[in-house]
DNA sequence: TAATTAAGTCAAGCGAGTTGACTTAATGCG
DNA sequence: CGCATTAAGTCAACTCGCTTGACTTAATTA
């Protein structure tokens, strides 16, 4: 991102950059609506027939979109609607936790088409790094097997790890330290020979509810992750922000009360970390899932009271969200097993008064997206594919790189 | 903004949304960087040469650029600077606030060429138009005199008022209700027969930083306003986000702790509201401001006493915003005189630790913005210049019925 | 004085969306 | 039944703004 010359501007445009445009509004009006035809595209996107057309055309020799029957709905000539293609393209997300480490194959659309997942040695990424490549190597394997196309379509390699980033050295083990300083996403780039990307956790919950989930086609949502750790992944007009240095949402770190004897992190009462605490429980068994989904399904005490003072610090935190964003909706998401995610949503009613009870509402303040294990791996695969084929602003600038 | 038919698209673009695009980066390269010349521009802007030098023609003969005299810097054929015009464009920007209402018109570089003041009736806002009617052709006539091109070269009407927008009715009297109802853009739409837009104040002030003070040229800001009420303006990825609805940002309404008795919103505690009331003093007092000056440099008590609690909770307030937007800087601007603000400032250090403690920062994590209080009406001026001139998403979309 | 370097212009070219007429293929009315 | 109507989609010429590459201008430097 640094310039050449010390002159600060943003980069201009030209032809490239509107085609590039047009055909990244068409790709998002077909995955918003469904199967179009021409002549609705044309209407939805204010371009004219026939440049849509064209478009479309090249889309369709691409391979990226394809025609269905024609459909007749009244008078005039029948429209042949055209939908996205699912083997469009592909991409890679790895998702590195503190104890496993998942990486899936995904498609345009967003279905996860391979996964695989082993565990990382918490404090080496030098040997990590080859556990993950082979990771990597084999769902792109697997996907090879699906589509013969699938290595020319690969059009990146998204990563989803705890943050925050790039802060002064830290020793506290909740931030993966080592792995903090690896140069990680070199070492992935060289080792794939991918387009490599990193975001936060919680960004990347947010892009799977986006591409997938809750926030599919919602402009302003804010995505609450309830993890090994807490963060928030902001979709605000319709991208997701990241903050001045990659970092924003991280409100894991957010201490509870401007008042009060020795303030505590929300992530040190409401994270799934603050939960294994409580009841004594080993993150590393590889049945924790299933211990947690019992332990709530018994309504055992332990765990009824972690729900209820989590709830507490939640609701709060959403309220605050609510103040300072505006959004439309604001989507629970959680590595915990979805009884108890649900539980712990409940709970959290009534929500604390705020800007976001106002009338003519039409999405919930509150609701629970997805409690898939498997779903920040998806949004970090979703990661590529969005900068790939989404109309973002910086897709046209003469500097981005971007395909389609 | 709504479809014409039920499908959800973005617009498309054309030539025109590249040739406006392209116009807009040149103006914000010369505002950030003073003056430039074509061949400085096309290598800032990655455009050739030569569109560089037809742009320029076109801004030039559209008034808005001019050429200097040329530099020799070394070898090859000296070059010839370009700078922007400030007569190239006004805007109008009204401030309406709880006891005073302020009208500004501003140049395209942001200065304020007239001013003109009057109390608004509190509760009647069908009587309040007219005085606005009345403030706004006043400053109008002046700003005539100063360039006879005024009337042609004006872009719109910026307002700012208190927010938040659009909730239920509420006899909050904090909230001016009568305004809220009123429909007061219309009005002075007719009335003034100029583009009219809204923001709450907080947001004009922070697009008052972006224009002439801290924010310039910073693509990620928050500027934390504390007025009558207190709210934050947010600059992100270079431009100004109002949430879902209009009212992100408003952090007066945030309730500051999670637990205890009685949650209390922040406005009650570190507003300018509660230092008239924790001082029994009168802010409909024409002489108000001095009133709190000579209390500052007296180091009265009270004052203290309020400066100390406030600057509590906006110390937290500060911390909050760095974890939950990742900005490059927090900017306090105040409506308060600055020796106030100056000491608010100095009392919120040391800040409380968070991840915009960082090694390598360029910006202080917190510093003290404007407190002209004229500066709420500038920033309401300068929304519609913004809009009108800088490089914006929404600029290039075929639906923008932007100038320039 | 001549070579070098850089700013800026000229004129042809190109690419992507636009325009308006036209074709195709349904429905619906008389 | 047949023709008018309606709507999808195509054709071909056009326009507009950026690009290309050669050229001009005007300074420094050897």
């Amino acid at each position: 991102m640094d310039d050449i010359s010390p002159i600060r501007a943003k980069s201009g445009t030209n032809q490239e950059g509107t085609s590039a445009h047009n055909r990244r509004v068409m790709i998002e009006a077909l995955r918003l609506n469904g199967a179009l035809s021409r002549a609705d595209l044309a209407r939805a996107t204010q371009l004219t027939k026939q440049a849509v057309s064209n478009i479309i055309e090249d889309l369709e020799s691409d391979g990226l979109v394809v025609a269905l029957d024609a459909v007749r709905k009244g008078r005039g000539q029948p429209s042949t609607p055209y939908r996205l293609v699912p083997e469009g393209a592909f991409a890679i997300g790895l998702h590195i936790d503190r104890h496993l480490t998942r990486a899936v194959a995904v498609d345009l659309m967003g279905s996860v088409l391979a996964r695989a997942e082993a565990n990382l040695p918490f404090d080496e990424p030098s040997k990590g790094v080859e556990i993950i490549l082979e990771l990597i190597a084999g769902v792109r394997r697997d996907l090879a097997g699906i589509s013969v196309q699938s290595e020319k379509r690969l059009v990146g390699l998204g990563i989803a790890m705890p943050g925050p980033f790039g802060l002064k050295d830290s020793d506290d083990k909740w931030m993966m330290p080592a792995w903090q300083k690896f140069p990680l996403l070199e070492t992935l780039a060289k080792g794939t020979g991918l387009n490599v990307g990193l975001q936060n956790d919680a960004a990347a919950c947010a892009t799977a509810e986006r591409i997938v989930g809750a926030a599919h086609g919602v402009d302003h949502a804010v995505c609450l992750y309830v993890g090994y750790g807490i963060g928030a992944g902001l979709i605000l007009n319709g991208e997701l922000y990241s903050g001045g240095h990659g970092n924003a949402g991280e409100i894991g770190m957010a201490l509870l009360a401007p008042a009060g004897p020795g303030p505590t992190p929300l992530e040190h009462r409401a994270s799934l970390a603050s939960l294994y605490q409580h009841l004594g429980l080993n993150p590393a068994d590889s049945d924790i899932y299933q211990q947690m989904n019992a332990l709530v399904l018994a309504e055992n005490p332990g765990m009824m009271a972690w729900i209820d003072g989590a709830a507490h610090d939640l609701r709060w935190s959403v309220h605050l969200i609510e103040t300072i964003f505006d959004p439309q909706t604001v989507i629970l998401t959680s590595g915990a097993p979805e009884a108890l995610a649900r539980r712990l949503v409940e709970a959290m009613h009534p929500l604390l008064p705020s800007i976001a009870d106002r009338p003519g509402r039409t999405l919930p303040r509150l609701q629970l997206g997805t409690t898939d294990p498997w779903s920040i791996a998806l949004g970090a695969a979703a990661a590529p594919i969005s900068r790939a084929f989404d109309p973002l602003f910086s897709a046209i600038l003469k500097t981005s790189s971007g395909s389609v």
